[in-house]
DNA sequence: ATCCCGAGGG
DNA sequence: CCCTCTGGAT
């Protein structure tokens, strides 16, 4: 099966399935996203969300950020997981802001990069959801599902999962087809004991032919 | 116990 | 490439 039909079933078949709401990160501007995003790391953003009020009352703009002493970032974001790196990354991120950019948030995946804390996955998060670009942020679920089903073939790294991907997406579906890959390897195609005999898409599934069917 | 919606550094 | 940073959810 072509590439692009297999990503047609996969896609109709959460069409039908995907539940519409979600919890998702709170923000109010470039700037409040791209802080949420690099605390989310390895984090639920139900936490993320309760977090970043009183973090974004305390240093609500660029300018205020990078100011401030990196223990007292920590302290309002110790409770979410890297709070150490997290609060590093958040000052320099904001210095760098203004010195590249003068405080704005760029909408260019390699100026986005620049920022510390800003890796490519957050780099396409922005670019995708502030800017409306045709990025997709390929994260460790993002990864393993598209290589199990077979939309990726032997990629080693997430740059080379988005690579693929975007060659045969079309744009539109890009934003619906992250979200969804998202969901569905958080709650059903799961790392370690993937729930197959919940799944749809075992018919055309290359992970579960050959992992479980045998084939 | 074990895993997780990353990024940076060696 | 592999390691580390880390708390919270399950």
């Amino acid at each position: 099966m072509r590439k692009k039909e297999l990503f047609d079933r996969v896609i109709a078949y959460f069409e039908e399935t995907m539940p519409i709401a979600e919890t998702e990160l709170d923000y109010q501007n470039p700037f409040e996203l791209i802080v949420a995003v690099i605390l989310s790391a390895q984090c639920t953003d139900k936490r993320v969300n309760q977090i970043t009020p009183d973090l974004l009352k305390r240093f609500p703009t660029p300018y205020k950020m990078a100011e401030a002493e990196v223990a007292e970032v920590f302290d309002y974001i110790r409770s979410c997981s890297y709070p150490n790196n997290k609060a590093k990354h958040l000052v320099g991120m904001a210095q760098k802001l203004i010195e590249l950019y003068d405080g704005e948030v760029p909408s260019d995946v390699d100026d986005l990069q620049k920022l510390p804390g800003v890796g490519r996955k957050t780099a396409n998060v922005i670019a995708s959801v502030v800017y409306n670009k045709p990025a997709l942020a390929v994260d460790t679920h993002v990864f393993r599902v598209a290589a199990r089903i077979g939309l990726s073939t032997n990629a080693k790294t997430p740059l080379a999962t988005e690579i693929q991907l975007m060659k045969y997406i079309p744009e539109e579906l890009v934003p619906k087809a992250h979200h969804w890959l998202i969901l569905h390897g958080r709650y059903t195609c799961v790392a370690r004991k993937p729930k197959c005999e919940k799944c749809g898409l075992t018919e055309i599934c290359k992970y579960y032919q050959k992992e479980v069917a045998g084939k």
